[in-house]
DNA sequence: ACAAAAGTGTTCGGCCTACACCCATGC
DNA sequence: GCATGGGTGTAGGCCGAACACTTTTGT
């Protein structure tokens, strides 16, 4: 076989809430040259027996002990000059995990988690790539109906709005919020309601399954929603 | 330095649009196996100095002797059996390239031009990689500005509205598309007219260059629009 | 004059926005 | 009862769809 010109890597974006109200996504910290010490992406070499979006779904289970609600290919970053060595190209990927789960997420002293906007300095291009997937979450917020993975079983609409808040970084109007998730037919209403809370208890929806978060085309079954079956 | 898991081959998918109105790709005979004989998309191994986008172009240029006047990544491909010799992870592209100029491509023995809607059986997972590209054209044909990149310098709003047309299979109201179109601020009307036609002669519009063609978030000129200057 | 495409005007309805208002609970 | 978030009602504006209508050319 033919000597490769580039080494083929898997890195995956992480991205959950803390607080209900920030976006936060874990890093790792690099244990050997280059960039010895920085921080970056979780990810590494593909391994032989796993697609790519096993892969991304692998190294997020090892870096966080995590399953993720949402898995999407990114984008393939392959410019010739990314690391200063070896020249690799990375596949990567961007997930959302649950924020109840990431609360019991490992952390120790190789993996922390970063407020999205207030990240150091990152090794390789990683910097750039963690925007594009900023920007690629904020966008498909807009469109479609991944907000949804941020949130557990049985959810009020006040806590989606937060999740559209929070990514979208602007108020939304309760009223009208209401009315557009209930016309989108994303959501279902159970009989329960929130108590514990100081004033009239919310109504619990639950994420209508019949109904596909994202559409993402004739891709079969290869980075989709559902990788994680 | 390790002994990789996969090849990594980059490849495109170039659409044209042939009579003004159907959308035409056209494919390279594999000269050796797998699918020796078989119609597959063009592409081939990543070159040592050039990104993806370069590689890209180069292929694109290579079997048609064309530039794109768009160029942007669609996706990578990397499940496990896609091959059925040595594994393969692709880097897909697709490209927009003009009749004009697509008239003129060369086309022989081993690469030929197909209606996007009637393929023949390809090689690999080439099927579904195409169905995707023609889903992401149909997709971002709606919200973006690509559809000029199907046109030459000077253009009517009749040619413009027929290329929406056949990418996007429906007729639309040419009192209407013309409102839309002036609205997006994506054209710029010249003082010239086509003369020559058998009615009212229409007026000539060019692309405004100050807007992009398609908003591609913050990444860094890769395999962008301007891949190609 | 007539046909047909180029181009303009107008109406309608849906959807988003803003905001007033009622409802139900904890304190 | 009162504060507060949950939830409903409603009016205005914008935009796209539909379509009538005027303009301008070739024949």
């Amino acid at each position: 076989m033919a000597t490769p010109v580039a080494q083929l890597a898997v890195s995956t974006v992480i991205f959950s809430l803390r607080a209900g109200s920030t976006l936060w996504l874990p890093l790792v910290r690099r244990i050997r040259e280059p960039f010895e010490g920085q921080w970056a992406l979780p990810g590494g070499p593909l391994g032989a027996n796993e697609s790519l979006a096993d892969s991304a779904a692998r190294t997020l289970q090892q870096t966080t002990g995590l399953t993720p609600r949402y898995l999407e290919q990114l984008y393939a970053f392959g410019t010739v000059d990314r690391s200063p060595s070896q020249r690799v190209v990375s596949v990567v990927y961007w997930a959302l995990v649950r924020p109840d789960e990431a609360e019991q997420a490992t952390e120790g002293e190789n993996v922390r988690w970063f407020s999205a906007d207030e990240l150091p300095e990152l090794a390789f291009d990683h910097n750039t790539i963690v925007e594009y997937a900023l920007w690629r979450l904020r966008n498909k917020m807009e469109y479609s109906r991944i907000a949804h993975a941020f949130l557990g079983e049985r959810f009020t609409l006040a806590q989606l709005r937060e999740v559209y808040e929070a990514v979208l970084r602007r108020p939304l109007d309760p009223a009208n919020f209401r009315r557009q998730i209930e016309a989108g037919q994303s959501i279902v209403a159970t009989d329960e309601y929130l108590a514990g809370g100081r004033h009239r208890p919310p109504r619990l929806y639950r994420t209508n399954e019949s109904i596909d978060l994202a559409e993402n085309g004739p891709l079969p079954e290869q980075g989709a929603p559902h990788a994680l079956r």
